[in-house]
DNA sequence: CCCCCTGCCTGCGGGC
DNA sequence: TGCCCGCAGGCAGGGG
């Protein structure tokens, strides 16, 4: 599923044929995926044509690239099945195409960014570039707050956001506006490896244990981007169609009733927010471990 | 502000 | 074999 290493590996398998290409032509198969755009089809190919990527970003889960007005910038946001795919401009279309960007590339010549969505939970959109401190950022991206592999992230504020939050800390990750890029796999196997319970109420969190909490983020963030990112089934693939391998590395997520790779005991999967959660009752407790 | 709930979607696999 | 249903889940928006 698209979390932050996931949307990473796709923007950076973008940058090198995106930026500096010249928009060419758009083609809207289905409009369930400019859900993001309202203005509609028409206006989103218009704002589109013609125009160049300068650049790729990315915050949390949406990912976008900067046009050459300097006002704009095409967004994606993945939802649970959004693939880009770099195809050449005359590749068959996907299983669930809904959008192709024709791009013209000074070095790489002609190209398609497909965008193909099995779900319809993502979707594309020109939007706005506005102020956001030193940097600039899609109106839609504005609510959003930094992930942890941004280095502007304040962990202080972060710490003390959640001493005046009693809700789950699970949910607490989940958070977009407090914390991004994070989702139900990440979350699970954060949390795995802090040794911490997702039941626990984030305002019970000593200051050390959400530091441990912010490297374990950090670390299983990093480390599933270095393997390409999780792929379970079809659903998440790279630029080139190619699935991720951290799927292998995962120690809570998906593994209810095999043993806890640290005591032996079995995982444990329960409801949670319409979803499930993973976890080891044996090595995490609902108190925070007292070190 | 905080919290909780719902709607949005499709494909797959298990159960009968 | 074929049908039904549960499940996967990020995010926006609205109500309390």
């Amino acid at each position: 599923m698209p979390e932050l290493p996931e949307v990473e590996v796709v923007r950076a398998g973008l940058e090198p044929a995106a930026v500096g290409a010249v928009i060419t032509g758009v083609s809207v198969f289905d409009e369930r995926a400019l859900t993001r755009h309202v203005p509609g089809a028409s206006d989103f190919v218009a704002r589109l044509e013609g125009r160049s990527f300068t650049a790729t970003s990315r915050r949390g889960k949406f990912l976008w690239l900067p046009l050459d007005d300097g006002d704009s910038a095409l967004i994606a946001h993945l939802g649970m099945s959004g693939q880009m795919l770099l195809r050449a401009p005359d590749a068959t279309a996907e299983r669930h195409e809904r959008v192709r960007i024709g791009i013209e590339h000074p070095v790489h010549g002609e190209l398609a960014i497909v965008f193909a969505d099995q779900r319809t939970f993502g979707s594309l959109a020109v939007d706005a570039l506005v102020a956001d401190g030193p940097s600039r950022v899609p109106t839609q991206v504005r609510h959003i707050a930094r992930d942890p592999l941004d280095a502007a992230f304040d962990d202080r504020a972060f710490r003390a956001a959640l001493s005046r939050r009693r809700s789950a800390i699970k949910r607490v990750l989940l958070d977009q506006s407090l914390i991004s890029g994070i989702g139900n796999i990440y979350a699970d196997e954060s949390l795995w490896a802090a040794r911490i319970h997702p039941e626990t109420s984030a305002d019970a969190l000593s200051t050390r244990a959400v530091h441990r909490l912010l490297a374990e983020v950090r670390l299983v963030l990093t480390r599933a981007l270095a393997e390409g990112g999780t792929s379970f089934d079809a659903q998440y693939v790279n630029v080139n169609g190619q699935a991720g391998y951290f799927a292998r590395h995962l120690h809570a997520y998906g593994r209810a009733g095999q043993p806890c790779e640290r005591c032996g005991g079995p995982i444990r999967r329960e409801p949670f927010m319409n979803r499930s959660s993973f976890f080891c009752p044996r090595c995490q407790r609902v108190k925070p471990a007292a070190d």
